[in-house]
DNA sequence: CCTAAATCGTTTGTATGCAAATGTTAATAA
DNA sequence: TTATTAACATTTGCATACAAACGATTTAGG
């Protein structure tokens, strides 16, 4: 015979390898730094929908969502967590009786600068364990991955 | 005067360059590709410990969350849902009333294999934007982040 | 004009994910 | 040996996250 009855894998399959289970942890790894530093009480994707709001302007709830990548049902229960810390308000559409207009309240707006500092702060100290060159590279492929 | 009263911040606060944001997108498209496959059934996070039972043995509850990466409320869950499966079986342990062990049962045992060829393919369908380069480049960095 | 498709917001159901508190049991230190 | 500490499993509460279904409204096609 010139092979053996079982063939073996070519590789063991091992967890710690898979970029799903990786992703994973980094995530893990970067809500706990969020958490550490001082966002105003907000979460990480209630500040990325925040972050939007002060980029984009006012806007449907669906169409904030779509900037934020989150599910209609996940920006619904954001905006209404939101709405009800006073950071953002909603007003009918004119136009269009379906949709409302969401937009930053002036305590969300006032809150944005902020935010962007402890952003700073946050993606720095999550990316510390890089050197420069690092870091670029990482978001870069990261960002390829998308 | 030799600077203006107004400092522009270094450079824009932009939600899509922060590591935070683009881990939760590449997590997203991730999960996305899971569930396009035929994993019996099984979410990212049950496949995981189901890998590792099938790694460590049988081990306490909270034993098999660390190997995982779970917190307890959530390797509960995890555990509770691969139970009603019948993938996993708990029997007591004599030696310590406080925790009982787990192991697969001989179904969960046999998926195994099948589990691994899944997750191959999940891994390098996700890994496709990359070359070969990038791709070991990618989980050596995201391995050095966690 | 009118019907079919699309969009908007909402709700329900399931599954993480983590903090915090609880009660039980085991190990350790005084 | 007793008191403190630690580990285990459970539970509650809150916040994503997404699929699927719903009614209301708008848009588009015939």
């Amino acid at each position: 015979m010139t092979s053996d009855t079982t063939i073996p894998s070519q590789e063991d399959y091992l967890l710690d390898e898979q970029v799903g289970y990786v992703l994973r942890l980094a995530n893990q790894r970067h809500t706990t730094i969020f958490q550490s530093h001082d966002t105003s009480g907000l979460t990480a994707t209630q500040f990325s929908a925040m972050l939007r709001l002060a980029q984009y302007g006012e806007c449907s709830q669906n169409q904030l969502g779509r900037y934020s990548a989150m599910d209609v049902a996940t920006i619904k229960g954001v905006v209404d967590r939101l709405r009800q810390k006073g950071l953002v308000c909603t007003k009918p559409f004119q136009n269009d009786k379906r949709r409302s207009l969401i937009s930053l309240t002036s305590k969300g707006a006032a809150m944005i600068e902020g935010l962007e500092t402890a952003g700073r702060k946050i993606t720095k100290e999550t990316l510390a364990p890089f050197n420069a060159s690092e870091r670029q590279k990482f978001i870069n492929l990261l960002k390829k991955l998308t």
